[in-house]
DNA sequence: TGCAACAAACCGACCGGTCGGTCGGTTATT
DNA sequence: AATAACCGACCGACCGGTCGGTTTGTTGCA
C-alpha cells in the first residue's frame, strides 16, 4: 500500500468526475460546487483533498497526459523499427483521443481557459509528448535508418500536426481523425526522407 | 469617407489598447476598466463602442486576422510557382508574428481563455489560413507542379505545424521561429513530394 | 458673432450575480 | 476519545454591464 484506501477512492472519484465537468463546461464554466454534486460531495469535502481549483484541474491533466504516455510508450516498444516507432507514437495519441472527444477537448484546449498560469503545465505536457517522438526520431537517425534531421523541430512540427487535426476534428467537425490518419503518416515519413526522384530526372 | 472620423479614431485607439492589454494578460485577468485607463477613457466610453467585453475581443482578433490575411495574399501573388506560393504564405505568417510575442500570443492562444463561445471565431480564423494554403496546394496539383495529394488535410497539417512552432516559441522559449524557418519548409515540399529512393534501391 | 437646441461622446457610481475559498461544526472510523 | 473525512452556510472580492447625468461638438438661426 502506498496511501490511505479510503482517502485514496474518493480522490480517484474526485479526478473522476472533475475530468467530466472540466471537459464538458471548460474550466471557467464549471464550479467547483459542481463535481461536488457528480461526486455527491460538498464544496468542503472537495477542498478537503485538493488544496485549489487549479490543482485539481492540473491533477486531472496530470493524470491523463500519464495515461497517454504509458499508451504511447507500449506501442512503440512493439515497432520493430524507430521510425515506424515514431509512427506508432503518432497513431497511439490519434486513436486514443479520437473516440473521446470531450477527453480530447480537455487536453488540447480547456486548460488555456485559465490564465497563464497553464503555459508551464501545456508546455511540460507539450515538452514530454514531443520528446517522445524525438527520441524516435534520433535514434533513427542514429542507425541510419532516417538521413540526418533536426530531429527537435521535426518532433515539434509533427507534434503540432497531430495537435491540428485533432482540433480541427473537434471544432469543426472536421473529418474523423482516424480517416486522415493514412495521409499524416504518409507525409509524415515523406517529410523526413528529403531524397526525391526530380534529382535524378531533373539533371 | 465612411464614418464619422472623430468617433472611428477613439474605435481604434480602443482596440489598439485592447490589443496590448489582452495580449498582455489575457482575455479573463484583463479588466475593461484596464483599457479604459489606457485609452484614458472610462468604462462606459469604452461601452459605448462596443456592446460587449466579447466583442470587443473578437474585433481585435479579426483586425488582426485581416491583416495577417493581406500580408499572405501579397506574398503568394509575388510567387513564380503555387508551392513557392504556400512557401511563401507558411514564410509570410512566421515573420509577420516572429518578432511579435505579444500579438502572436494574442492571436494564437488568448482566445482559447473565454468559454467555449470562442470555438466559432477561432475556428473561423484557422480555416480562412487553411483555406490559403489549400487553395495554393490544389492550383499546384492541378498544373502538375505536385502529384495528387490531400490538398485540405495537408493544409490542415502544415498549419497546425506552424502554430506549434510559433506557440513553442512563445512558451518554452524555443528557438526563434525564424531560425526553424528553413527545416519547416524543407520538410513542408518533402512531405508533398511522396516518391523516394527507397522505392528504387529497396526493390 | 452669439446663442439656443439637440445629439453624440463620455463619465463613474452602482448593481447583480458568481464563485473560490473558509471555518466551525458534524459524522464516520480506528 | 481522537483523528480523519466531510458538511454547507457564509464571506469577500471581483467584474461585466447599466444608467442617470455631464461634457463636448454640431447645427440652425437671428
Amino acid at each position: 500500500m502506498v496511501v490511505n484506501t479510503n482517502s485514496d477512492k474518493t480522490r480517484h472519484r474526485i479526478l473522476d468526475a472533475a475530468e467530466d465537468v472540466f471537459a464538458q463546461k471548460g474550466y471557467h464554466d464549471a464550479p467547483v460546487e459542481e463535481i461536488g454534486r457528480v461526486t455527491s460531495l460538498s464544496k468542503g469535502g472537495i477542498y478537503f483533498h485538493f488544496p485549489s481549483k487549479e490543482d485539481l484541474f492540473f491533477a486531472v491533466l496530470d493524470r491523463l497526459a500519464r495515461r497517454l504516455e504509458s499508451r504511447i510508450d507500449r506501442a512503440t516498444e512493439s515497432a520493430p523499427t524507430h521510425l515506424a516507432g515514431a509512427e506508432a507514437a503518432i497513431e497511439a495519441v490519434v486513436n486514443a483521443l479520437a473516440g473521446r472527444r470531450k477527453l480530447a477537448r480537455l487536453l488540447l484546449l480547456q486548460g488555456y481557459s485559465m490564465g497563464n498560469s497553464f503555459q508551464q503545465t501545456r508546455a511540460k505536457i507539450f515538452n514530454r509528448f514531443a520528446g517522445m517522438i524525438e527520441r524516435q526520431l534520433s535514434l533513427a537517425v542514429e542507425i541510419g535508418e532516417l538521413p540526418p534531421i533536426d530531429c527537435k523541430v521535426a518532433a515539434r512540427i509533427w507534434l503540432g500536426a497531430v495537435n491540428e487535426v485533432l482540433i480541427h476534428w473537434l471544432y469543426s467537425g472536421g473529418p474523423s481523425p482516424e480517416d486522415t490518419l493514412p495521409t499524416l503518416l504518409k507525409m509524415f515519413v515523406n517529410s523526413l526522407t528529403p531524397a526525391r526522384i526530380e534529382e535524378r530526372t531533373g539533371g
